[in-house]
DNA sequence: CTGAAATGGTTGACGTGTCAACTGATGCCG
DNA sequence: CGGCATCAGTTGACACGTCAACCATTTCAG
């Protein structure tokens, strides 16, 4: 999309001056080579989550993030997780992970218990219908991910990719809540 | 984030098997390798965009959108464009687009008015004002831009990159209405 | 052990995006 | 030129995320 800063190379010259007599310090402008990478980054992160998500509601009704819920559950021991814990996996502010995993309650796909060791805590946990669903949503979203993302690229850019993104995410999620299992 | 695909090791037999019984063909799962790519690339995609617009919103009162578009006619002859010609460059629905531009008029940055030569048509201009806010917020956020991305990566991964997201736009974005500009 | 601060989580109001329905204007086929 | 399909754009209802307020529990200082 688009963006951002790759217009107004005029505007640059004057935003710039503006910045240098205020209070901002002056920012070196991008290159053309950055601005295109830029660009580029950007309009992928805008139209990638709008793919995965129409694909998986078309698919099973679920968001995005509902699918990244399930799949977390699912792979914790007893498929089961405090909402705390559930939140930094999924990188989502407690109310709301609190909103959506009250919808997949109500779909029957998790339950919400008390946590006995802290009467504070809830427990979520993936209930058979929500694993079955998961299961059975597995094999179309991986067919996604290879269709818009892994198959359209060599196996070398695929590694470049993970490096870059490694780097990224030093600066995007500094307390590393994302990748922490993965390494 | 963490997502997806990359858990139910275990379910991926399972929903392969499935899928093998059914309607959906085998999907081959994703590599260790591929499958940090994947998790590492959803997650900036989740990540970044947030970062935008709360780096936007603080300084500017602006979505990372709503910079866009004030981007876009910036570089726009007359600082003009039909509404259909800025929904494509920003990669926007038409009532999306409607709906922003509408509380952009209301904030002065925007005027809307009947295209002469087409009178279903609508074209958006950026007032002074709009010019101005946009001069201000642009050191700022090319700044984060640097902060988040660009200055993170070797020059040699910002060319990677830059091949990368081409490459994946050829997917996601098939009509290349975003990038058309910038080749 | 008592009270203040911190933790864990939920709720409700508000802003924004999406989708479907709708209005008007254009283009075009006969 | 009459009528139908298409185009351009707007609107309103609904779904989701965010933020601030809130409640209950736990922790810890004194």
């Amino acid at each position: 999309m688009t963006t951002s800063t790759h217009d107004v190379p005029a505007a640059a010259g004057r935003a710039c001056d503006v910045a240098a007599s205020g209070e901002q310090q002056d920012v070196a402008w991008l290159t053309p080579d950055q601005l295109r990478a830029w660009i580029g980054l950007i309009s992928v992160a805008e139209l990638l989550p709008a793919r995965l998500d129409s694909q998986l509601q078309r698919d099973a009704d679920l968001t995005h993030f509902d699918y990244q819920v399930l799949a977390m559950l699912s792979e914790a021991p007893e498929r089961t997780l405090r909402m705390t814990g559930l939140a930094q996996r999924t990188s989502a502010t407690l109310p709301r992970l609190s909103h959506v995993v009250k919808r997949l309650e109500v779909r029957g796909l998790v339950e919400r218990l008390p946590c006995p060791g802290d009467a504070r805590a809830t427990n979520a946990h993936l209930t058979d219908l929500g694993w079955d669903t998961l299961v059975r949503t597995a094999p179309g979203h991986v067919r996604t991910a290879r269709e818009l993302v892994i198959d359209v690229l060599t196996d070398e850019q695929v590694a470049q990719l993970e490096a870059i993104t490694s780097a990224l995410l030093t600066r995007l999620d500094p307390e590393d809540r994302l990748l922490r299992r993965n390494r």
